[in-house]
DNA sequence: CTGAAAGCGCTTACAG
DNA sequence: CTGAAAGCGCTTACAG
């Protein structure tokens, strides 16, 4: 689609459209002496052959954050991580907060090159891929963070060790003695919580301990999802003794449901998280949970888009880092 | 310190330094072959000239927002609502996180208007003297979310109605038969915490209810504040039903250390919290709060950081917006 | 409505 | 190390 390598100048376009020079440049500042037919074609050219303007004197040099969905203590940490690494290497982090559909489109795309960011970092449950493949073609190296399922090459992603970290979890109430252990999953489509439930199907088998019926559910990742089906998972009979949650807002819905029930936690109910977000230090009792390495995540995923940006390739397109079991005082031995 | 109203060029630079344009380029461009003591020189008067580069053609027209210490569920709010008043005015906002000294100097606040930065929100307990007055020499617009104390002038600060959200709370717990109010406040030097102390006071004045010796409290806002001060605030006798403490986090932290102590709440203890963050929503029980409208706050500070940079005048100096109260599960009558 | 021409701000290869 | 000069990319007043 570029007609050339170097870098397109008013020129390029003006020769593309049949024009001159000073009506493209009218164009682009918007003065109203320009047919309306020749404004249409000229912009749809400047377009076409990414008209980046000059180069910026000091190229700003950005890389833009996006969180779909609410900021929440998961995306907090994620982003202390980013801010943190862009500090570091001198260049600003442009947070957005996109809800519902996320912009997509070769001008957008095309509209962030010459803007002077430099690559893009999706915080997304599930990547766009018309925004992916726009931000391809522009030629904006891309990195996902956690995303549900892995992206579409050449788009990097950055995760932790679910798997091994549901496997700790459930190790963890085994060693304490529990045998009745249920699991409470995120949503039923992210391969993320797919990983840590079977995690914990993993340990359980290992350990011999079977699984009873009813005894994994999945819901969501967030609260309002885990006080709906934390409540049918201590209906089922008999009543698991421990449950181990796919996140740390649901483990605190089920905390909250269980309370209403009269149980008390941890003596009649150990529960472990995954996240290990600033919640889960502040509730009582402070919740044992499996630590998401977030803030380094952040961190991983803004170096790694720069390195991207400067034209390094990746040792892989996939990088994970490891979880690690933080023991408080939600779960107790039987 | 500007010699001229007109945008300073490489000329100008040039003029002053008794060099060619092509000396000050090479300068500004980093380039080897210049003897130290010219650049040196050169350098100096670039800074002084408030020298920005050309006019960028798609001037970037940004705003940063700055958050002193730890990104927290109560920054997060904060941001969310900067974020979302920044896409809806389609100006891209820098977040940047600071530890320890901000930075300063007019060399520093030059490059901000230069490289097209619009305003400057500041999210912090206490505004930096020195960091407010490059900005200000440099002609940015500033805005302060919730300082310690009012910043000098120019500076605009957005706040919220803390003295009557003190008031609330101590009137909630007063209205549920409590008479042994305690009250913990944030910390002892910020304008925010007193105001709220003050208003619990004034609260109990106006019932006629007495505040008992040792019913007061100075700790901070972070969650070991509380756990330190909590315990201390537990200890007097007689042992006080009902707390309000002025924020979320020191509020979980005293309803653990009250738990520790077997202590049921809110049967044995009413806590009323202030904030009304997302976590306030997340323990068991579900924390009675002061809701502080921190999104709109953050929606209003970008608001007038973008309005000031227009070249409007704002109606007032410091802007506060309404509290209220939300009743949860933690508060019970006696 | 269009573009030739003058001019601005900047950079760079090169002569000294 | 310095700067005169050529040149690039862009804008704008003005002639047609």
């Amino acid at each position: 689609m570029q007609s050339s390598r170097r870098r397109p100048t008013l020129a390029t376009v003006a020769a593309s459209a049949g024009v001159s020079v000073a009506t493209v440049s009218k164009v682009l500042n918007g003065r109203s002496d320009v047919a309306p037919d020749t404004r249409r074609r000229v912009q749809s050219l400047l377009v076409e052959h990414g008209y980046a303007g000059r180069p910026a004197h000091r190229s700003p040099a950005m890389v833009e954050l996006q969180v779909s969905g609410d900021l929440c203590a998961y995306s907090t940490e994620i982003i202390k991580g980013t801010l943190e690494a862009g500090a570091e290497a001198g260049v600003p982090v442009v947070i957005t907060n996109v809800k519902g559909e996320p912009p997509s489109g070769d001008a957008w795309a095309h509209g962030l090159t010459a803007g002077g960011w430099q690559a893009m970092i999706l915080l997304t449950d599930e990547a766009n891929r018309r925004q992916l493949a726009s931000l391809t073609r522009a030629g904006l190296p891309v990195v996902v963070v956690n995303p549900i399922n892995p992206p579409p090459a050449p788009v990097t992603s950055i995760g932790a060790t679910n798997f091994a970290g549901g496997i700790t979890a459930t190790d963890h109430l085994l060693a304490l003695g529990h045998r009745r252990i249920a699991c409470l999953g995120g949503p039923a489509d992210a391969a993320s919580s797919q990983a840590r439930v079977h995690g914990y199907r993993a340990a359980m088998e290992n350990a011999g301990v079977p699984v009873l019926p009813g005894y994994v559910r999945s819901a969501g990742f967030c609260y309002p999802d885990g006080l709906r089906e934390g409540a049918r998972l201590l209906d089922v009979e008999p009543r698991p003794t421990a449950v181990f949650a796919a996140s740390d807002e649901i483990a605190l819905a089920l905390i909250q449901v269980a309370r209403e029930r009269g149980l008390r936690v941890p003596d009649d109910l150990s529960v472990v998280g995954f996240d290990d977000t600033e919640i889960a230090t502040m509730t009582s009792p402070p919740l044992t949970t499996v630590r998401q390495p977030l803030r380094e995540m952040g961190i991983v995923a803004l170096r790694t888009a720069l390195r991207l940006a400067a034209g390094e390739t990746v040792e892989s397109r996939h990088i994970e880092l490891a979880t690690e079991l933080v023991v408080r005082s939600s779960s107790l031995a039987v």
